[in-house]
DNA sequence: ATTTTGTGTCATCTG
DNA sequence: ACCAGATGACACAAA
């Protein structure tokens, strides 16, 4: 028990503190929630990241075809590959819904890919031929369907940058038709997946959703991203049949390009998945205890901020309250009867100083009640019986002095703390002569004091009951011959005689108990520390024993490997060695070395014996 | 309600 | 024999 006691003790208390010093460091951070969720938020956006690159190469592939089918109507006007591309997906569109979702979404990140003037001038070239073409399939919405649904990659610069509009901004008024994003955005909340996905974003999401592409494709956009769907998208991939060996020369390029597209990307789908996480939902995670503190700390900054007026005028909080009381009764600690005494109580009482000074916030507690009932206490009624009849009115009389004497005392209690700090020994004793206005107030006592006080306010108040004329300090510290000298001044009856012999003896018990108490735990201390010590001397010697008992095996083998070459360099008349099992090589005290069998030496043995 | 801790006090021992 | 200090044991209050 014991002797793991030190140990385990030291190492407990390293643990605590190093787990304390955690907590304040994250305590003093944000909290744990918002790591974490970040932490959750960079996974989830490296998964879209990986899907995006999937459905990047998928638009490659696109492109690639596209480029393939352009460049073999090079010959034609360039101004028809357009259409052919939006043709060429159209069909795909009509039959397969998800598809041209997937489609466009693709789109939208190869239309990153393509500058944004690019993709302008690709839309001015082809938005007449789109509308010739497109207009069966996209009739809902003349001017924004053609774009987005005949070539998405016409139409993909125009969604990013909205939703980064939208996002960077604070919602915009769309410069797209307002008729348009309703239409659109009325489809979008008659789709309850997207409802439950989207889980109702703002309105500059749901600009960004809905400006650029049709409803359905949004939908299926959105799906994608929320469905993380590798195997649509292979399917995706492999719909449009490009040619994979022209891809991966391309992709190579290509994908020098997406780190801006992703981030793009990055910024609007993370805007759009995270839209209930959305910048309010973060600031909803950290504003509330932002605001809460500021709720709670404003009124107590302005009280702080408050000229000294509000202090005075108004009751401090309660802490202020508190600090104050403590630092009036520092004030009050110092009277100069206190201070004498101090120095001369120094019989190291630093044990009571730990307590002391971790104790004075909750003395004012116990100094509410101790006070009060320290002058109901049983020893003090006994002593009050025993006094004088005369007395006890006195006593009851007292009470009121008893308590302000307390305060004043407490003063000294506190010096002692101070003292405790230094090392210098308490003197547990102080009598103060009551201090006849003092007020004190009443949270202001330590634990330590308050006991110290009750006491020294009973054996005070038992010296007041019987009027001795000499602070109880006096009684307690002074030398015999000054004590002897004092009590000669002073005539004396038998009962203060007694009181004062009590007093004194109480007095020096105390601190005897005191010292004796620091001294028992002075030797507890070394003894641990002993303990230690012999505990790693032990450990030191077990494992010299270990090195020991190593070499020494190794000896013997050595021993008997080299029995063994001598033993095989034996040889009999014949020529043939001796086997080792059935002799043995004895050395005698003179040193030589003889072969005996084994046979023999068992008898020389049984010779012997 | 119980345990732990700190403190004061008393009884006793010791030098 | 007396005294001062030391110490064990107990009580009490607070945590």
């Amino acid at each position: 028990m014991e002797i793991a006691l030190p140990k385990t003790y030291q190492s407990q208390q390293d643990m605590d503190l190093i787990d304390i010093l955690w907590r304040q460091d994250i305590d003093l951070g944000a909290g744990r929630e918002v790591f974490d969720y970040s932490h959750r938020q960079k996974e989830y956006e490296l998964e879209k990241q990986k899907k995006l690159e999937k459905e990047k190469q998928e638009q490659l592939q696109k492109e690639e075809e596209k480029a393939l089918l352009a460049q073999l109507q090079l010959d034609e006007e360039t101004g028809e590959f357009v259409p052919r591309l939006a043709q060429h997906i159209k069909p795909e569109a009509s039959p397969v819904p998800r598809e041209p979702s997937q489609h466009v979404v693709i789109s939208e990140e190869d239309g990153e890919a393509l500058s944004f003037d690019e993709c302008m001038q690709l839309l001015a070239e082809s938005f007449p031929l789109v509308e010739d073409i497109a207009v069966s399939p996209a009739a809902l919405e003349p001017s924004v369907p053609d774009p987005t649904g005949s070539s998405p990659v016409l139409m993909a610069p125009h969604q990013p940058q909205q939703a980064q509009a939208s996002l960077l901004t604070s919602p915009l008024p769309d410069h797209k038709s307002a008729q348009d994003i309703e239409q659109a955005w009325q489809e979008l909340l008659s789709i309850p997946e997207l409802q439950q996905c989207l889980n109702m974003p703002d309105l500059t999401e749901l600009s960004s959703y809905t400006i650029p592409n049709k409803p359905p494709e949004i939908q299926n956009v959105n799906y994608n991203f929320y469905m993380s769907n590798p195997a649509e998208a292979m399917a995706n991939a492999s719909d449009p049949g490009c040619p994979g060996g022209f891809l991966n020369s391309f992709e190579s390029t290509y994908t020098n390009v997406i780190p801006p597209e992703n981030l793009n990307q990055m910024t609007i789908n993370t805007s759009d998945l995270n839209a209930p996480f959305g910048s309010g939902s973060i600031c909803e995670m950290f504003y509330p205890a932002l605001i809460n503190t500021n709720i709670n700390n404003i009124p107590p900054t302005n009280n702080v901020n408050t000229p000294l007026a509000d202090l005075l005028s108004e009751p401090p909080p309660k802490p202020m309250d508190i600090s104050d009381f403590t630092v009036t009764e520092g004030f009050e600690s110092n009277p100069p009867p206190n201070i004498p005494e101090l120095p001369d109580s120094d019989s190291g009482l630093s044990m009571d100083a730990s307590p002391v000074a971790s104790s004075p916030e909750s003395s004012m507690k116990s100094s509410i009640y101790g006070d009060a009932a320290f002058g109901n206490s049983d020893s003090d009624m006994e002593d009050m019986d025993s006094s004088p009849g005369s007395v006890q009115p006195e006593f009851a009389e007292m009470f009121p002095l008893s308590y302000h004497g307390d305060g004043y005392r407490a003063s000294p209690s506190t010096a002692q703390s101070n003292q405790t700090f230094s090392l210098e020994p308490k003197t547990p004793k102080k009598e103060l002569p009551t201090s006849p206005g003092h007020i004190k107030p009443p949270f202001t006592k330590d634990k330590s004091r308050s006991r110290l006080e009750s006491r020294l306010s009973r054996d005070e108040q038992r010296a007041k009951a019987l009027r001795i004329p000499f602070p109880i300090d006096n009684i307690i510290n002074l030398p015999v011959d000054d004590f002897n000298e004092i009590m000669s001044k002073h005539q004396l009856n038998e009962a203060q005689l007694a009181l004062i012999r009590d007093i004194r003896k109480r007095g020096k018990n105390k601190i005897a108990a005191q010292n004796c108490r620091k001294r028992k735990m002075e030797n507890i201390v070394g003894l641990e520390y002993d303990l230690d010590s012999l505990k790693d001397e032990k450990e030191k010697q077990l494992k010299e024993k270990e090195e020991n008992d190593r070499s020494l095996l190794q000896l013997k083998q050595q021993l008997n490997d080299l029995y063994l070459e001598v033993f095989s360099m034996l040889h009999d008349e014949d020529g043939k060695p001796y086997s080792p099992s059935e002799y043995s090589l004895q050395q005698t005290s003179d040193g030589s070395i003889f072969l005996i069998p084994k046979s023999k030496k068992t008898q020389l043995k049984n010779k012997l014996k």
